[in-house]
DNA sequence: GTCTATAATTTGATAGAC
DNA sequence: GTCTATCAAATTATAGAC
């Protein structure tokens, strides 16, 4: 149990993870998970029965991850413009540091789309636009923002802040950068993507 | 040759089509196009070799499709809001023909990246970039716009426009709504992605 | 728990008759 | 050109020894 050691299930797990997330659950190979692993493809059914059961295990714990607890900062008390800055800011980070995220989430609910219902992703999300809808909805009571269609504004911030990383290769293509530039241009992307929202709903 | 009666080899494609831009290509299956194509599988290797030629010419098709002529646009003899317009109701018009797509071809991309060569897309992806940004700087310096990175913004336009086809799936799910009412939001989008783009961008 | 060896299945591809 | 039947390879899954 000493902080070094890692359990067998771990290192499957982040195997596993690593195969998935690159090439999805068809192109996935088990060998290969197993080869990254350091074990057999034996000790990989006997830890999870099947392909399908260790994909749903990676699925669920990403998916998670992927809609991880932006919506705090919805219900924090700072004024909204604010708040959109953090959210954007913090989507952001959070997938710079695993740009996969977004593809692997978005190309396996796109090809398998049965697999939505696990785990409460679903209430979670709606959650999520549901407090997003309510704040715009005062702001434009208020008289801070423009008239909106809180749907739309939330399809273009996710757009704007997710986009990127979806088309990360045609984007490398398109503007002639390296991976090196490509982060570069993410790091700067938070303040470039808020001012543009913001400047948007300006009354 | 009558206008019905459509020969085997482009029966073959559309089946193929279908098949590829839902699955992918590592989930598709060839006894399924041959299925859909109402021929057996032996027919689909007498018309096309293999399964990754056929996939080739597939994607090679869907490619040229993606990428197809916005350019045209920028050229054309109108003020640069208007071109912004017309440049995002045409792309979202034209992905809402074929909403699989981006999907389709970004996917590919990421779990393929050699396959970007293939025929002159980085051309008339980069093109269309430079001619881009070059109306973007013109519109500073006249003092049309403020002043903003021309990479930026073209990621925020494209993300606007390509982005809730990408994630179709979770954005039905967070919405709450059905296909149609999908539809009816992408038919309302143009307008509300272009007024947002603009407004962003006003001195 | 972990391994080697192997079974079982899926699936892309071919042979050969018509 | 099109079919049926079949092969060959890849890949998931299991049996059984240690």
């Amino acid at each position: 149990m000493s902080a070094i050691a890692v359990s067998t299930e771990e290192t499957i797990l982040e195997a596993a993870r690593k195969v998935f997330m690159q090439k999805g659950f068809a192109a996935a190979r088990m060998c290969e998970i197993a080869k990254i692993a350091g074990i057999n493809q034996a000790l990989l059914h006997y830890y999870f029965r099947s392909k399908d059961r260790l994909f749903e295990v990676i699925f669920a714990q990403q998916s998670q991850n992927f809609y991880a607890n932006i919506i705090s900062i919805l219900h924090s008390d700072v004024p909204f413009f604010e708040k959109l800055r953090m959210m954007i800011a913090k989507e952001i980070e959070k997938i710079s540091s695993a740009p996969y995220l977004p593809m692997f989430i978005l190309n396996e609910m796109h090809s398998n789309p049965e697999r939505m219902q696990c785990n409460g992703s679903v209430d979670r999300n709606t959650h999520f636009f549901k407090t997003f809808s309510e704040l715009v909805e005062k702001e434009y009571e208020a008289g801070r923002i423009r008239k909106v269609c809180p749907q739309q504004l939330f399809l273009s911030i996710m757009g704007i802040t997710m986009f990127p990383f979806l088309a990360q290769p045609m984007i490398k293509m398109a503007l002639e950068i390296d991976g090196k530039s490509f982060e570069q241009l993410m790091q700067e992307r938070a303040e470039h993507a808020s001012e543009l929202i913001i400047r948007s709903l300006q009354v």
